[in-house]
DNA sequence: TCTGGGGTCCTAGGACCC
DNA sequence: TCTGGGGTCCTAGGACCC
C-alpha cells in the first residue's frame, strides 16, 4: 500500500501559520508578479474561483467578500516544506518527496512505532500521521492510500472531501470510484489525453482502466499505457526514495511592462544568469550548455517565443562565462519591433562542479585550454596512455588525489558521468 | 555503375506535473 | 492595462557512421 500525503492549500496554510487572524477568512495567494492566483483557501474555493485565475478578473469578487490577498513568500513555504517532509520521514524510511507539498509514503515498511501501536488498522495510522503533522508544524494533511501513486492519488482527492482527511481506495470501493471518475481527473492525464481519449469513447476512469492496451499505446504512448496498469492495481510508477540529481535548472521572469531593445533584453538575461549561476554554486553543480529564451504576450495576437541553445567550451559555474554566452544568444533570437513579456535561462546538462567536461572543437579552444591539456598529457603519460579522456578533467585537487592513489584505483572512469560530444556552437 | 540497412546520438517540441 | 515559475519524460526526425 503506498499513501499519498498532501498538504491542503498549502501556501494559504503556512501564512495561516503565521498570521491566525487569516484562520476562517477567505484567503489566495498570488504568483510571482501578483499577476494569478496560486492558491486558495476552502472559503475562496467554494466561491467559484479557479486555480490559476488571473487576479485582475477577480478583483470584483476580492472587493465583495473581502478576500485578503497575500504576495508569494517561497522561502517560508520551502521552509514549512522540510519540516512537514521530516515529520512524514519518522513514519517510515522509504518516503517520496514528490513536490513541495505532496510525499509518497511506503504503507509496507512503517515505522515499528506505528505498526505496533496500529497494525493492521490503516486509517487509524491515516489519523496519527494527521494528528502529528498537525501538531508539530500546524499544517494540516489529506491521505490517500492505494495499491498504486495513480490510485493513491484518487485516494487523496476524495480525502480532501470527506471529514476526516483520510479515504482508503482498495478492494470493492476501486470499482465504484472509478467509474465515477472522469478522466480528466486522473493524474497524468491533461487536456491533450483527455481530448484524445473523448474521441476514442473513454470518459471516465473504469472505461480508461478497461480499455484495450493496443489502443492506449497507439494513442498515448507508453505513458498513457503506465497509468491504465497503475488504475489497474500494477505499480509502474516506482517510489523514488533517493533524490535524483537535478538535470535542468531554468531563472525565468515576466517583465512588468513590454521590453523592446535589445539592450534592456541582455539587461534581463544577464540578470537571470547570474541568479542561475548562484543556484548553480549553492547545488554545488556545473552547465555544459544553456538555453536563453524570450517570448511575447501569450494573450495577444501572433505570440511568439524564440530560444536558442548556446554549449559552452567547458562546464561552468561561473557568473559571468555564462553571461558572456547568455548574451551571445539573446544576440541571435532578438528581433526588432517585437514587444517581450517575458525572458530567462535555462541551463542543462548539469554536472558536479568538481569535474570539468571539456568541449573541444578547434584549435583555438585548444590554446584557450593549453594548460589543461597540459595536464592531461602529462597524467596519461604517468598511468598510461588513454586512462583520461580528454573530456573529462578534474579540478586541481580531484587530480591531485588521483595522483596520489593508485593507478588502479584512478582508472574507475565508470564512476564519472557519461560525457557526450558536444555540437559546435 | 548502381544500390541498403541498421545503429547511435542529439535536439526540438509536446505532453504532463506542482 | 493587468495573466507565474520551475520541473520531467517521451518521441520523431535529422545527422552521422559503418
Amino acid at each position: 500500500m503506498i499513501a499519498l500525503v498532501d498538504c491542503n492549500n498549502f501556501y494559504v496554510s503556512c501564512e495561516r501559520v503565521f498570521d491566525p487572524r487569516l484562520l476562517d477568512k477567505p484567503v489566495v495567494v498570488l504568483s510571482n508578479n501578483d499577476g494569478r492566483i496560486v492558491a486558495r483557501s476552502l472559503e475562496v474555493k467554494a466561491l467559484g474561483i479557479k486555480m490559476g485565475a488571473p487576479a485582475f478578473k477577480i478583483q470584483n469578487a476580492i472587493d465583495v467578500h473581502e478576500i485578503r490577498v497575500l504576495s508569494s513568500n517561497y522561502t517560508l513555504y520551502g521552509d514549512m516544506s522540510r519540516r512537514v517532509m521530516e515529520v512524514l520521514a519518522t513514519f517510515t524510511p522509504r518516503i517520496e518527496i514528490y513536490s513541495i507539498d505532496e510525499a509518497f509514503l511506503d504503507f509496507s515498511q512503517l515505522s515499528i512505532r506505528l505498526q505496533h501501536r496500529y497494525a493492521p488498522d490503516l486509517s487509524e495510522t491515516c489519523r496519527e500521521i494527521r494528528e502529528v503533522v498537525r501538531k508539530w508544524t500546524g499544517i494540516p494533511v489529506s491521505i490517500g492510500v492505494g495499491k498504486t501513486k495513480t490510485l493513491a492519488k484518487i485516494a487523496n482527492d476524495i480525502a480532501k472531501k470527506t471529514e476526516t482527511g483520510v479515504f482508503l481506495l482498495y478492494g470493492d470501493k476501486v470499482e465504484g470510484v472509478l467509474r465515477e471518475l472522469a478522466i480528466e481527473e486522473i493524474w497524468g492525464i491533461g487536456r491533450g489525453f483527455a481530448k484524445i481519449l473523448r474521441l476514442n469513447g473513454i470518459q471516465t476512469a473504469w472505461q480508461l482502466r478497461e480499455a484495450r492496451d493496443g489502443v492506449i499505446k497507439q494513442e498515448l504512448g507508453v505513458i498513457g499505457l503506465r497509468i491504465v496498469y497503475e488504475l489497474r492495481g500494477r505499480n509502474c510508477l516506482p517510489l523514488q526514495v533517493k533524490v535524483p540529481p537535478k538535470k535542468s535548472l531554468t531563472v525565468s521572469r515576466s517583465f512588468g511592462r513590454p521590453v523592446e531593445s535589445l539592450k534592456e533584453l541582455k539587461q534581463a538575461i544577464a540578470l537571470h544568469t547570474t541568479g542561475a549561476a548562484e543556484k548553480l554554486r549553492r547545488l554545488e553543480l556545473a552547465a555544459s550548455s544553456a538555453r536563453v529564451f524570450a517570448s511575447t504576450s501569450q494573450f495577444k495576437e501572433n505570440p511568439r517565443y524564440d530560444a536558442v541553445r548556446v554549449t559552452f567550451p567547458v562546464t561552468t559555474n561561473d557568473t559571468s562565462e555564462l553571461i558572456y554566452h547568455a548574451l551571445l544568444g539573446t544576440e541571435k533570437i532578438y528581433r526588432e519591433g517585437l514587444a517581450y513579456k517575458k525572458a530567462g535561462v535555462l541551463l542543462l546538462g548539469l554536472v558536479s562542479e568538481n569535474i570539468r567536461q571539456l568541449h573541444l572543437w578547434d584549435d583555438r579552444d585548444r590554446e584557450r585550454y593549453g594548460d589543461l591539456m597540459e595536464t592531461i598529457d602529462l597524467l596519461n603519460a604517468e598511468l598510461g596512455a588513454g586512462t583520461i579522456h580528454p573530456a573529462v578533467i578534474g579540478s586541481p585537487s580531484w587530480l591531485a588525489r588521483c595522483r596520489s592513489r593508485s593507478p588502479r584505483y584512478t582508472t574507475r572512469w565508470d564512476e564519472l558521468p557519461v560525457v557526450r560530444a558536444g555540437s559546435p556552437p
